[in-house]
DNA sequence: ACCTGAACACCGTTCAAGT
DNA sequence: ACCTGAACACCGTTCAAGT
């Protein structure tokens, strides 16, 4: 798939000493493992091995593992961003339901692709500063929040205050819900009461941040 | 320190070659590794190091790694929960602000012991069933939420319903808010964002699970 | 009954050497 | 410029052997 078909490879279709794109290798080898195998299973010289290179390769192209790590947790809040959009289309000129759309498909996401989720949210990716495109990727994830939540103060269903405090208090309910579930604190956890879960969380939420009552 | 004296020991005072007991020094240093040196360096053989035994001994007192890492955990759990208690004191015949204070403390204790709460919420700990003890110690934790917010209920200070799914809700917000702090996803966080952030959480918590308002 | 020493199969990372 | 092979210092875990 995708085969490039100007790049010189050898005469059996197999790869050339050189690869040509490893490191777009390397990071499809990083999420299939992450997917197939969890979190712990994805390390650089398994990468590597699924890359058809040697341990020392993946060296040339991310500065350590942190970096591929990095690179991974990136596509992930990439991911996540467009589960979360697209879970707003149904709900047009109904900014709460927005608002209580992005939490739900939040925790959604995070259930569905546990490994992955835990990988962008991983104490080796804490670095924020020296992966500035995990940052963005980052900020546009919460930026989703704060969006909607401001759209919610403008039509008045949310209270006054600095709406990325207000979002950070949307988005913590949201992630430690995903955070108990995934380290397994709730139980089993089947989807049903995983829903039911999400939705008192996203109900209480929507409560607590709404306009003051009188 | 604790010096036990009716234990046998060699002429030096080192100890012998029976330790006598090794498993409550693995935990010490386990503890001091993670206190110290964060949680990626609890490694087994350090452990042992520390202890002053080879790398093999911990086989004769921990199954495995995931056991050692879940007696730590369960230690990190009775030393939150002993935090939480003390916390609500200064509240008495103050539902609500015993619930509140139960939050802020939660957050309290996360930040000012990253590293043990990391292992007490780590994946490698997730396998509850293995670890009786650990899933006791964090079902009193959880236990002290519950508590509160009935009695919160009791005082019509709270919205009727399942305690124990409401008090989901609230460990679901200090515990993302926590691991988001923790993670760095919100920023350095100095001591009074912190503060600011807590305090943000749990109001809004505290109003949305409070009671329905005509 | 409890601990050691050596071993095995893994890691991340480095570095001279190959193409 | 990019990759390999071998090496180093680590892991977790096992097992025969020591005391």
């Amino acid at each position: 798939m995708r085969k490039r078909p100007g790049r010189p490879r050898s005469a059996r279709g197999r790869k050339s000493y050189h690869h040509g794109d490893l490191r777009r290798a390397l990071l499809e080898a990083a999420r299939e493992l992450v997917q197939t195998a969890g979190a712990e299973a994805l390390t650089l010289r398994a990468a590597a091995r699924l890359a058809g290179v040697s341990q020392a390769a993946p060296y040339r192209h991310f500065a350590d593992k942190r970096a591929l790590l990095a690179a991974v947790a990136e596509e992930g809040f990439r991911a996540l961003t467009e589960t979360m959009r697209r879970a707003t289309v149904a709900h047009a000129g109904d900014p709460l339901g927005r608002f209580r759309a992005l939490g739900l498909s939040y925790v959604g996401f995070a259930v569905s692709h546990p490994a992955h989720f835990r990988v962008m949210f991983g104490r080796e990716t804490a670095d924020k500063a020296a992966h500035p495109g995990l940052r963005d990727a980052a900020e546009e994830t919460l930026g989703l929040l704060v969006g909607a939540l401001t759209d919610c103060q403008r039509a008045g269903l949310a209270r006054p205050g600095d709406p990325a405090e207000l979002a950070v208090s949307a988005w913590a309910a949201v992630h430690g819900l995903s955070a108990l579930l995934l380290d397994g604190q709730l139980g089993t956890a089947a989807p049903e009461r995983v829903e039911q879960l999400a939705q008192c969380v996203t109900a209480s939420l929507f409560l607590g941040l709404g306009p003051e009552r009188a």
